[in-house]
DNA sequence: ATCGCGACCTGGTTGC
DNA sequence: TGCAACCAGGTCGCGA
C-alpha cells in the first residue's frame, strides 16, 4: 500500500471541517474504552496515558468546540478532551474492524448508538482515531474545561467568533513593533491563521508581512481583517462541502487548496494581480511568498 | 512585557 | 546508487 499525500497543514478552515465532522458524527455517544498507541500523543496531558484513559472511559461526549486551531469536546462531566492537530494531525472515524492506519496514535472506541425502536438493524461500531505523522499535535483531558480548557485561556478568539473584538486587535497590533505577519501567526492577537493563510491575507490585503505593527494605519488593519476572513471564508466553503459519514478528515481529497492559493508555494510564477513573479523568502525558519509590486517592503529594511 | 530564535518530529525530496 | 542534508511548520520555552 502507497502512502497517501502529505496531508496539508490544518489552519482555522481545517480544523473546523473536522470539528463539524465530529459534531455530526461522535457527539452523542460514549466512549467505551481508550488504547493510547504512543505516549507522546498525550503528552501534554500531566497525567500520562493511563491516566488519559481512565478519565475518559465511560464518558458521554457532549458537543464539539473550537477557538483556533484547538478542538474540544466537552464531556457529561464538565471535563473535556482537548486537541491539537499539529502540522499533520487527523481525526477518523473508522469502522473498528479496518486496518490501523500508520501512524494511528489513540485509539477511542465509541459505544454504539441506542438504536431506534423500530430499527432491528444491528447498527456499525466504530472507532474514533487521532493519527499524526508528525507528532507535533496531542491530546489532553482538560480538568472542568467543558466550556474552554485552561489550558487554552492565552488563545485568542479567532476571526470567524462573532466575538472578536477588531478594535482591540487593532489596538493590540499598533501597539508591538514586530512585524505584521509575525503578528498575525501570534496565536494570543488572533488565533487560527498559520503561515500559509497569512500569506494569503497579506497578498490580498497588499501588505508586506515586516511592515511593523506600530506603523500599519486603521484602514491597514480593516483591510487586514477583511483578507483573512475571507481566505478562510473561501477555504471552508471549498472544504466544508462533504465528507463521508465513516470518515472524518483533515485533508479531505477536495484539492481546494492548491486551487486558491496566490502566493504561498507560487515562487517566480505571475502575481495574478500584476503579473510580477512572486518573491519567496526565508521567515522563522520557514518560507514567506510575497508579491514584491503589491507588497513593497517598508522602508528602513537594510537589504533590498 | 516584548522580541526573536531553537527545539520538537517524520518522511519525501534534493544534492553530492 | 547511497547517504546525508534539507525542507515542511504550530507551539512552547528560553535568553536577551
Amino acid at each position: 500500500m502507497r502512502p497517501g499525500p502529505t496531508p496539508k497543514v490544518p489552519e482555522l478552515p481545517e480544523v473546523e471541517v473536522v470539528r463539524l465532522g465530529l459534531e455530526q458524527h461522535v457527539v452523542g455517544r460514549t466512549i467505551a474504552a481508550v488504547d493510547v498507541l504512543h505516549p507522546r500523543a498525550v503528552r501534554r496531558h500531566a497525567g500520562g496515558p493511563a491516566d488519559f484513559a481512565a478519565q475518559l472511559a465511560g464518558r458521554r461526549i457532549a458537543a464539539a468546540r473550537r477557538r483556533g486551531k484547538y478542538l474540544w469536546l466537552p464531556l457529561d462531566n464538565g471535563d473535556a478532551l482537548l486537541a491539537h492537530l499539529g502540522m499533520s494531525g487527523q481525526m477518523l472515524l473508522r469502522p473498528a474492524t479496518a486496518d490501523p492506519e500508520r501512524h494511528l496514535r489513540v485509539r477511542f472506541t465509541l459505544d454504539d448508538p441506542t438504536p431506534a425502536p423500530r430499527e432491528p438493524r444491528r447498527p456499525l461500531r466504530s472507532e474514533l482515531r487521532f493519527v499524526d505523522q508528525r507528532m507535533f499535535g496531542g491530546l489532553a483531558v482538560s480538568a472542568g474545561g467543558a466550556e474552554l480548557p485552561g489550558e487554552i485561556c492565552h488563545i485568542a478568539r479567532d476571526p470567524v467568533d462573532p466575538e472578536f473584538d477588531d478594535g482591540l486587535f487593532l489596538a493590540r497590533l499598533r501597539s508591538r513593533t514586530a512585524g505584521v505577519k509575525r503578528l498575525l501567526l501570534d496565536q494570543r492577537l488572533i488565533s487560527g491563521v498559520g503561515n500559509i493563510y497569512a500569506d494569503e491575507a497579506l497578498w490580498l490585503a497588499m501588505l508586506h508581512g515586516d511592515r511593523p505593527g506600530n506603523r500599519l494605519r486603521k484602514a491597514d488593519v480593516t483591510r487586514l481583517l477583511v483578507a483573512v476572513r475571507a481566505v478562510m471564508a473561501a477555504a471552508l466553503a471549498q472544504g466544508g462541502t462533504s465528507f463521508d459519514a465513516l470518515y472524518v478528515n483533515v485533508n479531505g481529497e477536495s484539492g481546494y487548496f492548491d486551487r486558491s492559493l496566490e502566493v504561498y508555494g507560487q515562487e517566480a510564477l505571475p502575481c495574478s494581480r500584476c503579473a510580477t513573479p512572486i518573491v519567496r523568502v526565508a521567515f522563522m525558519n520557514r518560507s514567506s511568498y510575497f508579491c514584491p509590486a503589491c507588497q513593497p517592503r517598508p522602508r528602513r529594511r537594510s537589504r533590498d
